[in-house]
RNA sequence: CGCGGAGUGGAGCAGUUCGGUAGCUCGUCGGGCUCAUAACCCGAAGGUCGUAGGUUCAAAUCCUGCCUCCGCAA
């Protein structure tokens, strides 16, 4: 088959590799513009662009698929004619010309098992919630945000330190393997598109840094939880000794203080009072201006 | 030229303000104690202080260029 690809930041290269790897025939990809990043404020392109240019694909960044652009959208399209159009993270809404123009439609490859976790945040908020499990789903897309028809869905675990990142990067491969089956079943027609119960929805907004100061008065398991789900981004953050620490990585202790919440219980291994008594212990963390290190590689030169 | 922090034995840091013998907590190696140990005691190895110049009797420390890493911001 002819695909256009569109997809912008890493969870999306898997799927897009796998394209290329693959029978099929990638003849665009769509991602977003280069945004000014990191110190200096280099222009950066995104991971999905980088890919794309070292095979050889036509690369296009509009800033919208909307409005004016419309129609010069439609042409690079109509020139690029894919049967179907592949979408993963790409970070902008489809108008109905679009969604309505290949042959096969365009399918979405979203970080959770629909109908939960519609939006764009589904693999940290699982975390957050302390879900037990999590997976991908390929669904038809429709006009209104993840709430197309389901095609093919993959539940994984969710490991009990598993960070956000380390999961992202595991559902970016069964993406890919979820992307090729959905394909593969499209063309032999053995597809049984799938209604998603509304009722049943949840909806995971992006993240933001409000969520990123650990509130110590919660459970010990949901402190937890949420240092998990924002490792690496955001990143959960305390103060010790007036420095701000990002906390990557923690464990929970399976012992109760008689301590009042947010004091540090054990300092040999960095371990803090929760709400409910239980601690929580830190073991991967990066103070102000300094690198990501292990707790006991930290507590080495910061005396506390 | 967006703002800021940092490069010191294998790891994490102090020392830089006010130039003057290379320090701390660990790790490693050897020895001791012990039924035993990641515990304790004694000892040892290991550093061109990121790099190139400059100032000086003397530079980790002051000045300048360059390299690398990181936080904010996105």
């Amino acid at each position: 088959m002819r695909i256009v690809f569109m997809g912008t930041p890493e969870f999306a290269v898997p799927p897009l590799q796998m394209l290329i790897d693959s029978r099929h025939e990638v003849t665009a990809v769509f991602t977003q513009p280069d945004k000014p990043k990191n110190r200096g404020h280099k222009l950066t392109p995104p991971p999905v662009k980088e890919l794309a240019v070292t095979h050889d694909i036509p690369v296009y960044q509009p800033v919208s698929l909307r409005g004016d652009q419309l129609g010069s959208i439609m042409e690079i399209l109509d020139k690029a004619s894919p049967d179907v159009i592949v979408v993963a993270a790409y970070g902008q809404i489809l108008p109905k010309e679009v969604l309505d123009m290949p042959r096969f439609g365009c399918i979405n490859i979203h970080s959770s098992l629909l109908p939960k976790y519609r939006g764009a945040g589904p693999i940290q908020w699982a975390v957050i919630n302390g879900e037990k499990e999590t997976g991908v789903t390929s669904m038809l897309m429709a006009e209104g945000l993840d709430t197309g028809d389901m095609l093919v869905k993959r539940s994984t675990p969710i490991g009990e330190n598993e960070t956000a990142d380390e999961l992202h990067d595991r559902l970016a491969v069964m993406g890919a393997e979820v992307l090729s089956e959905t394909l593969d079943r499209l063309e032999n027609g053995t597809l049984v598109p799938e209604k998603q119960d509304d009722s049943l929805s949840t909806y995971a907004p992006k993240l933001t840094k409000e969520l990123c100061p650990i509130d110590f008065s919660l459970p010990a398991r949901q402190v937890h939880n949420r240092i998990c789900g924002l490792s690496s981004w955001p990143c959960a953050t305390t103060e010790i000794n007036g420095r701000r620490l990002k906390v990557f990585r923690s464990q929970l202790k399976g012992k109760k203080y008689d301590l009042p919440a947010g004091t540090i219980a054990d300092k040999t291994d960095l371990t803090f009072v929760c709400g409910d008594g239980y601690g929580v212990t830190f073991t991967e963390v990066q103070a102000d201006s300094g690198k990501r290190m292990k707790t006991a590689d930290f507590l080495r030169g910061n005396h506390i």
